[in-house]
DNA sequence: TATTGTTATACTCTATAACTATA
DNA sequence: TATAGTTATAGAGTATAACAATA
């Protein structure tokens, strides 16, 4: 099965380059990832959401954009959306009249949980074509491949929207909300 | 370094987690090869492109089109800019006079040349906080993984674009069209 | 003066349809 | 009738700017 044409590519076939293998891998895993997400009625960038909030309840929008690496921009769209889903409530904030706490109605949280599985599901079905004592192996090698190049959590595909704001912040450090 | 805040993550932290892992650094990858190519003035696409090309000359632009999983309709673009950068020729087909032959010039063999080192630095840049021996490891790791999940070079990120027409195509396959 | 949330706008990308000339 | 190349258009997604309320 499979016409491997690759080796018609300059020397080295696609598939044995670790940077096209990665890449190729990334993209299908990924979306592989929003497929399962989707029965639950969240895309991963939600489920992220969600899951940041769960420990922080009562998080400001921006806080909560900050820890997800998008702008508070696009923010506002995605709580609107989960607002309308029944899964995040706008509540005034205690400290800032200007802001908006953050609340998880008792559907997210179970949604979270959900979540959480399937990832663990999709975690298990990646690795399945190794044998035990390999997944571990393929796990650590790729962190200490991840470590060394600066990729954090927070530079994920899903994660990946407006970030970069080019107004003007001066102090260009938001504190956080406790409680 | 790094604020390692996963550990808020529903048990397991995020960069322990095979699918995140993946798709983070696979985007990562992605994102670079995509920085390293642009000096040489051409996207992974169009290095994919050309590349599929060069051992191909006067193929037409369906057919090219197939081979990259690109729509017939976004290859138009692609070849227009290709053109303009006066790396790819458009002559009429010897056998079928409603295609295109394409062809490279000589700066455009140069630049697939230079493209594949490129490639090739990657590669090594990408797994040098590895030792010697454990990169062949991770390859081959991955390549089982890839193997098993049917990934393919066609699912390359850069080459996602529009592939699936729905227009009235009956037989659903096009020939290949020989030299 | 700076920041939070909001809205509107612009810009890029991609997908689809439709046209022409050939087959 | 089907296919190769082309063009135009529509839609999604994302980035930027600007505004009112509050700090």
């Amino acid at each position: 099965m499979s016409d491997h044409r690759d080796s018609s590519e300059g020397g080295t076939p696609a598939m044995a380059r670790p940077a096209f293998l990665l890449s190729s891998l990334g993209l299908q895993v990924a979306d592989e990832f929003t497929e399962r997400l989707r029965p639950l009625g969240l895309e991963p960038i939600k489920f992220a959401l969600l899951a940041h909030l769960e420990p922080a309840e009562g998080s400001s929008q921006q806080s909560l954009a900050d820890a997800l690496g998008v702008h508070r921009n696009a923010m506002v769209g995605l709580v609107d959306e989960l607002e309308e889903q029944g899964l995040v409530q706008r509540r005034p904030h205690p400290h800032d009249r200007r802001a908006k706490a953050l609340h998880l109605t008792e559907h997210a949280r179970e949604l979270v949980e959900r979540g959480y599985r399937v990832a663990d599901e999709h975690d298990a079905d990646l690795l399945s074509a190794l044998e035990e004592s390999e997944r571990p192996q393929v796990v650590s090698l790729l962190r200490r491949v991840a470590e060394a190049r600066g990729v954090s959590p927070r530079g994920h595909p899903c994660l990946t929207q407006n970030s970069g704001s080019v107004e003007q912040t001066s102090t260009g450090r938001a504190d956080e909300e406790p409680e």
